[in-house]
DNA sequence: GTAGACATGTAACGCGTTACATGATTGT
DNA sequence: ACAATCATGTAACGCGTTACATGTCTAC
């Protein structure tokens, strides 16, 4: 039921195709959201039957497959507003690693050390990506204003970069208590 | 192939029995991990099947229903070690909220202002039963030892309490933003 | 007598992941 | 010739969630 809203939350902002979508959520957003082929074809279909998106035409440029640009509707948009400021329970942090944590009493230290410095390694990639992210939006923005989308994207983006350096310190702390 | 890890991890501390391995994951850990007892029941007599846990015995108290008591065997802690020090990619932030925070722009200010607040006492609620935990599993520390699974118990929900404090901020950060 | 904890399970459903299928064009 | 990108879809599988089924005992 969330898929759907990750599509709508992007058509709200600009006319897409299936394929733009896909992109969007996987190399944009990748550390945040992913999905599949198989997931918005079908969605973007049921909601074209429920009246949330319709197709805007099809785009046939030269020699290139021809693309089915869907744009979000009035009911669409009233439907995205609603699950936005519905309430719901809080989310459980599902991290694999938190539960191999749990088990660093088992395992040898030395070896997990190396682990640990691995995840923080990881962890500090995304965080480059994301401060790259928010420095190209940033100059995107012109108005200071709260109703801008891409102030919005930032936000979200933030939250990431600080999750990052959380994730960075707890590995440090781990280490050193190994 | 994740649920398994979470059942070894838990009976590498002690011998349990389903039902108290669906309590430990719900009621102690239910904001890290969850499960129904669809998913502990099967596993388990699958994971018996490979020899990765061992049925104990069937331990009958005076008007109780029986209890059937499992432990985890030498390759059923073996299995866990190697998946602790398993490299794996880095997990996904699947959090809804921040996908709807993707959205603040198209949303009445006032509004948000209020879910942004409740979200943020709903956060202040887990980081309460967090804190308190941590000061509960503290008393029970003797060793300053790496090797105490307590101390490992500590680290996880340390990482819980510095996550809700990053979310509260944020909250906060939005608001203003407002 | 009725609700809730204790205890073990099964059934049904939906979502997400990986892989497959098709087909054109562009670059090496 | 081969791989990669663009573009739309389908199929199969596994995991997780909710709900159901059964039965005892304790507390109100």
């Amino acid at each position: 039921m969330s898929i759907r809203y990750a599509l709508l939350s992007l058509l709200a902002r600009e006319p897409l195709s299936g394929y733009d979508i896909k992109q969007q959520m996987n190399d944009r957003f990748g550390p945040f959201w992913k999905v599949g082929s198989n997931q918005v074809y079908p969605e973007l279909a049921k909601m074209e039957g429920e009246g949330l998106v319709k197709l805007q035409g099809i785009e046939q440029q030269a020699n290139r497959p021809a693309r089915k640009l869907y744009e979000i509707t009035e009911a669409g948009r009233d439907a995205l507003i609603q699950w936005t400021l519905e309430s719901g329970e809080l989310e459980r942090i599902r991290d694999d690693f938190l539960l191999k944590a749990y088990n660093i009493w088992l395992v040898d230290p030395e070896r997990m050390i190396g682990r640990l410095e691995e995840i923080k390694r990881q962890h500090e990639e995304r965080l480059a990506a994301y401060e790259k992210k928010v420095a190209e939006l940033e100059t995107m923005l012109t108005t200071a204003d709260s109703r801008d989308p891409i102030a919005a994207t930032i936000s979200v983006v933030e939250f990431g970069i600080r999750y990052e350096r959380l994730y960075m310190d707890w590995c440090d702390r781990l280490i050193k208590k190994m």
